[in-house]
DNA sequence: TCCCAGGCTCTCT
DNA sequence: AGAGAGCATGGG
C-alpha cells in the first residue's frame, strides 16, 4: 500500500509480489512475508543509513492510530489503511514528481518520470537515478520534447534552475516552519498549494503537510465538513493519505 | 471516440 | 478575493 498509494512513482510489482523501485540513487527489490517485510540486494549498512529512514521505521504508526481512533471515521480509514506509511523521499524528486502530477493520470505520470531517468539520469547497471537540478538546469525545452511532460516542461526547467541556482535551497526547508518552508516552494512556477504541501509531506518531513487534491477535496467535503478533529490536524499527513487510500477505493461513504 | 487526470497560471470581474 | 478558461498529452 506503501508503494502503490501515489505518493513515489517509480515502484512496480512482479507477479510474485516482489516490489522494485530505485530511490536514493538505488535499486531496491522488497517484499511481504507473513509478518514481515524483506528487503532483497541490500545491505545492513544501506538498511540503517538509508532505507530505514525512507520507510520512516522510527514513527511509531500505531500510537497515532490509537490516538485518531476515537473518531469512528479515523478509526475506520486507518484501519483500512493499516501498514500505509509516508515515505522520506528525495527532496528535487518529488518536487519534479509532483509538477509532473497535475493534471494529470498515474499511469501516464510514471511513464514521463521514466523516461526523464532514463534520458537524463545517471546509469547504473540497467536502472537511471533520477537526474540532478544541475543537469536539468542545462536542458532547453526542445530537450525535453521527447519526455512528452506538455506544458509542465517549462515548470521542471524554472524548478532544476531554482534549485541549482539555490534561489530555492531544499536542504534548508527541513528545519524551516511548515509555512514559510511552503512559501520558498511556491516561489517556483508551477508550484501550487498541492504540488508544495506533498513536497513538504513526502521528502522534507513535515508530517503536518495535508496536501488536497480533488479527492481528498471531495472526501473532506463528506467526511469531515468542519474540518479534521483537533487532535489528528498534527498528524495531518498520514490521515490525508489514510483518507486518499480509503476514498480511492471506492469507499466514500464510510 | 471522448472524457478527464493527486493543479496551476493567467485573466477578468 | 474569487471564478473560469486553457493548458499538452494519452490512459481508459
Amino acid at each position: 500500500m506503501t508503494l502503490d498509494c501515489g505518493q513515489a512513482f517509480r515502484w512496480s510489482v512482479d507477479e510474485n509480489g516482489v516490489w522494485s523501485g530505485v530511490a536514493k540513487n538505488r535499486f531496491l527489490k522488497i517484499k511481504k512475508e507473513n509478518d514481515s517485510v524483506v528487503l532483497m540486494n541490500t545491505t545492513l549498512e544501506d538498511f540503517n543509513n538509508i532505507w530505514s529512514d525512507y520507510f520512516d521505521l522510527d514513527r511509531d504508526y500505531g500510537k497515532i492510530v490509537n490516538e485518531i481512533s476515537d473518531n469512528e471515521i479515523l478509526k475506520k480509514a486507518s484501519s483500512f489503511g493499516s501498514g500505509i506509511r509516508i515515505l522520506n523521499q528525495e527532496p528535487f524528486e518529488t518536487l519534479c514528481s509532483f509538477i509532473i502530477s497535475q493534471n494529470n493520470n498515474i499511469p501516464r505520470i510514471k511513464g514521463i518520470i521514466e523516461r526523464l531517468c532514463k534520458k537524463y539520469g545517471e546509469q547504473t547497471d540497467d536502472y537511471y537515478s533520477f537526474p540532478t537540478a544541475q543537469v536539468l538546469s542545462r536542458l532547453t525545452e526542445e530537450d525535453l520534447a521527447d519526455i512528452r511532460m506538455g506544458f509542465r516542461t517549462k515548470y521542471i526547467l524554472d524548478a532544476a534552475k531554482a534549485v541549482a541556482e539555490k534561489k530555492v535551497c531544499l536542504e534548508d526547508l527541513f528545519k524551516l516552519d511548515i509555512d514559510s518552508a511552503r512559501e520558498e516552494l511556491m516561489k517556483i512556477k508551477g508550484v501550487g498549494p498541492k504540488v508544495a504541501d506533498c513536497t513538504l509531506l513526502f521528502s522534507l518531513k513535515h508530517f503536518e503537510a495535508f496536501p488536497k487534491d480533488v479527492w481528498i477535496k471531495r472526501a473532506m467535503g463528506t467526511l469531515f465538513p468542519d474540518g479534521l478533529p483537533e487532535n489528528a490536524v498534527k498528524y495531518g499527513g498520514i490521515v490525508q493519505q489514510y483518507i486518499f487510500y480509503y476514498s480511492r477505493s471506492g469507499n466514500l461513504d464510510i
